[in-house]
DNA sequence: CAGTACGTTCAGTTTATTCTGTACGTACAT
DNA sequence: ATGTACGTACAGAATAAACTGAACGTACTG
């Protein structure tokens, strides 16, 4: 067997698994595969590349790579001479990482954080009502409760994305491992 | 108008929040809004009342409770004299947050740190080869290269891993915040 | 001013996921 | 044993997501 085949085989298979792995980061197989390829390609590529490459349709690349674009694994180069757009993959996963984290996870937290705050000072004004049925109050008061928990729970959250944006969790966990 | 339904208007709300939220973690609406309703029910609950509850059929409660009980953010209690099943929400998020993390991505992290591996000790195994085309030899190469550093990160997001599971990041980011 | 080479929007189609009702198996009760 | 109450497998229907090709807008080219 040819080594080029053999070579574009392993990378195959690992652009594969990749791919597949990217579905926990709430990515798609197809925008999995389109980012692996880009990773191993050694070169910016344009969207007509990536259609040849990929067998789909330009659109498509259009699209995943503006998803790419916006979870920050991928990036626009420029080149003069060539009208075409380019992108290259991210390469520092550690970075994509957090990038991913940060960008995806934010909002949900404000967004959740906000919610649960409004929720418990209606709650609490609730309570204040003179005339209560005393098992309302009671519901009232365990719920405030519970959210006070995940109240809790999405600062810490908060906190750990903080960590990660501004790369102290490498302090924690260094990215090289000099243990073992 | 009725505190009582106040009380409900705003639980409901908070619940499709978190329901909202849960995406991010993989989980669709559907599951998420039966998680934050078991969350504010303050008893556990058997198939049929998150029938009632939600309105749906038995078979989506059967499933969306087993897919909620793999990723442990509910579980199974037992009630002696009643033979259906009663379930109850785990209430501590961060455990969650843990367990969530562990489960999903232990499994497709070690999938790609051997993935790699292999594809790297083959890729080794064609550089030795003698009758190999030059421009071959450094694809081969930079792949290793960019395979490596894939390796780094994983093994990286495994002690990070790690770090959930054991509690110690606990000891970095405290569950509750002194600073502020 | 055409003319061409791009990227993107949009509507329709295909494919995948979620949801439901019926049917089934098991375990307990009589 | 017979009946009943439960949870779940399964197949089909409803819904959502991904993908495509044609049409469009923009910007550069001669």
């Amino acid at each position: 067997m040819d080594e080029k085949e053999q070579l574009d085989h392993v990378r195959e298979r690992v652009i594969e698994t990749i791919a597949n792995n990217m579905n926990l980061y709430g990515v798609t197989d197809s925008i999995g595969r389109l980012y692996g390829m880009l990773y191993f390609q050694n070169h910016p590529m344009t969207l007509d590349e990536m259609k040849e490459e990929l067998g789909m349709s330009k659109t498509s690349m259009s699209t995943s790579i503006r998803h790419l674009l916006e979870l920050k694994m991928v990036e626009k180069v420029w080149k003069k001479g060539t009208r075409k757009d380019l992108y290259k993959a991210e390469e520092d996963w550690h970075q994509t990482f957090i990038d991913l984290f940060t960008i995806k996870w934010r909002s949900g937290i404000s967004m959740n954080i906000s919610a649960m705050s409004r929720a418990i000072a209606e709650l609490e004004k609730i309570i204040e009502s003179e005339d209560l049925g005393e098992e309302v109050r009671t519901a009232a008061k365990t719920d405030i409760e519970k959210m006070n928990a995940a109240l809790q729970y999405y600062e810490w959250l908060n906190r750990l994305v903080d960590s990660f944006e501004s790369g102290k969790i490498f302090d924690f966990i260094p990215k090289e491992n000099n243990k073992e």
